[in-house]
RNA sequence: CGGGAAGUAGCUCAGCCAGGUUAGAGUGCACGGUUCGGGACCGUGAGGUCGGGAGUUCGAAUCUCCCCUUCCCGACCA
């Protein structure tokens, strides 16, 4: 059945899989396009499932200890240079603001691509000794970069995201730091957006510009091409040098503080949609689900005493599941039941129920799970307890469900005509062993069409296995993909 | 930013090559009715500066030029 159940408004993900993702956005009401070149708008359905993802987060950097503060958006040109690195790695993507009403400005200011030079400006001001360590905060903001194509949630001018930013005295400390917050992503991701991720550490050419090095989460999308889904950076002592950010430790000598910064934006809005939807629309993970249990009462005009029967057990449901589920009951008149149905699928909404007289007539309903379209006939009595259990059991098979596709498209190479042999049918993950040379970057992303080092596997070592592009020993297991 | 495609009703598109009454279809929308366990049917109605600008012409959705936007493939990137 569930193979059947095609959306009229939307392209198969077979057939166009770009097409199909931009349909179930525009189609479920996420996000569209705007009059301003490169920016969308987020749409209340799609902002919802942003604050749920974004509350969850924000309960992860609390919880580690970070507070929540505001940087301005717009940042002087003479601040965002002093770290080079960084200035040549962003120079191309900043926005400019050249003017203030009609006065054309001394100085150009920067829409901010990233905070940390204005960051590393006030802290130079507010960091004098060691007990002022550390420094952990977090920002929730939008940022802008001029991007050259954009795709919506994943690519855009403007998008919204959390950037940490911590300062710490010790080299080690800043490290754990960087790992610590790794893995709230790879929680919010796993636990809470039902998606696998491989975590691991960038190479020094998709590095964090101005970074000493970048860890990331990578995620598989139902197509086998990979997300960078969020990443966290050991920024050294690169910017906190160049800003003057200097503090006397405890033996009174001045030393420079050792940052961190760590990004997660919208654009994990997008790998949700690509990584669990399928040809009837979107499939949310209940725990980031705006509306987790959609009921659809079923009724009939020359029916009344039905009717009221249906109404009945509705109100019921509302009642019993108001506090701790998030339902809603779809009345809306004139509107056949099949058409709910594709409507409520569209917008991925975890479980439906179906009550009509039939059902109702032994006690029961329908209930539907979207992520399988496992349908069961469940008494009413007792249902609305029953379902934050229902939701948790969508939420697993959902996430198991992600990562049997991770598992089944996952590759070991052990040498690039390997790798070349495992994207002859279709993208996947290969992970083989890697010596992490520039050189070799280049061999491996010239072996097979578009693909990438997404990063160097922190759960894998190479057990002594030679690099798949020169040969020689290697330190690492690169994951190579197609990435998005 | 390079290569390709496309912009006509909310959406999907036809009409354009061979310029000519009042620009069409399906779907969606509004109202009425029959219905109602997978997008049902009948009727009525609203809805368009044909992406924008300039030009050619008696006359432009249609021909010419410029611009804008979107999609796809690259390069860049969260």
């Amino acid at each position: 059945m569930a193979a059947e159940r095609s959306v009229k408004q939307i392209t198969s993900k077979g057939d166009d899989f770009d097409r199909w993702y931009v349909d179930v956005v525009r189609r479920a009401e996420l996000a569209d396009y705007t009059p301003v070149k490169g920016c969308m708008v987020i749409r209340p359905y799609g902002y919802a499932l942003w604050e749920r993802t974004r509350d969850a987060l924000d309960g992860m950097i609390k919880r580690t200890g970070h507070e929540n503060m505001y940087f301005p958006l717009l940042i002087p040109e003479s601040y965002l240079t002093k770290e080079a690195q960084h200035v040549e790695g962003f120079a191309p993507e900043v926005f400019w603001v050249t003017q203030g009403g009609d006065r054309v400005l001394e100085e150009r200011l920067a829409i901010r691509p990233t905070s940390e030079t204005i960051i590393c400006s006030l802290y130079a001001d507010w960091i004098h000794s060691w007990r002022d360590l550390p420094v952990l905060i977090n920002q929730w903001c939008n940022v802008a970069r001029w991007e050259k194509r954009t795709r919506l949630f994943l690519r855009t001018a403007e998008f919204l995201w959390q950037e940490g930013h911590t300062f710490h005295a010790t080299d080690d400390e800043a490290a754990a730091e960087v790992e610590t917050m790794l893995d709230c992503y790879r929680e919010l991701s796993e636990e809470w957006l039902a998606i696998p991720v491989i975590k691991g550490r960038k190479t020094e050419s998709e590095k964090f510009a101005g970074a000493r090095y970048t860890l990331s989460i990578e995620a598989m999308m139902s197509d086998g091409w990979a997300l960078q889904s969020g990443t966290s950076h050991h920024l050294g002592q690169n910017f906190t040098t160049a800003y003057g950010i200097s503090y006397s430790d405890r033996e009174n000598t001045r030393q420079h503080p050792f940052q961190t910064s760590w990004g997660l934006s919208t654009r994990i809005i997008g790998g949700l949609i690509m990584a669990h939807g399928d040809d009837a629309g979107l499939v949310i993970p209940p725990r980031v689900a705006p509306i987790q249990v959609v009921v659809v009462p079923i009724t009939h005009s020359n029916d009344e005493d039905a009717a009221r029967l249906v109404e009945e057990a509705c109100i019921r449901l509302e009642r019993e599941a108001a506090t701790e589920v998030r339902l809603r009951v779809d009345r809306r008149e004139g509107m056949r039941p099949g058409e709910k149905f594709a409507h409520w699928e569209l917008r991925g909404v975890p479980l439906r129920i179906t009550v009509g007289a039939k059902d109702l007539a032994d006690g029961n309903v329908t209930l539907v799970r979207r992520v399988d379209g496992e349908q069961s006939a469940v008494a009413l009595e007792g249902l609305g307890s029953r379902l934050q259990g229902l939701l948790d059991e969508a939420q697993k098979v959902t996430r198991a469900r992600a990562q049997r596709l991770l598992d089944e498209r996952s590759v070991d190479v052990g040498s690039l005509e390997e790798l070349v042999a495992a994207f002859a049918e279709q993208p996947v993950f290969a992970s083989g062993p890697f010596c992490n040379r520039p050189e070799c970057e280049v061999t491996v992303k010239g072996a097979v069409h578009a693909v990438t080092v997404r990063n160097l596997r922190a759960d894998r070592t190479p057990d002594g296995a030679p690099c798949i592009a020169c040969g020689q020993p290697a330190g690492h297991v690169a994951l190579i993909a197609r990435a998005y």
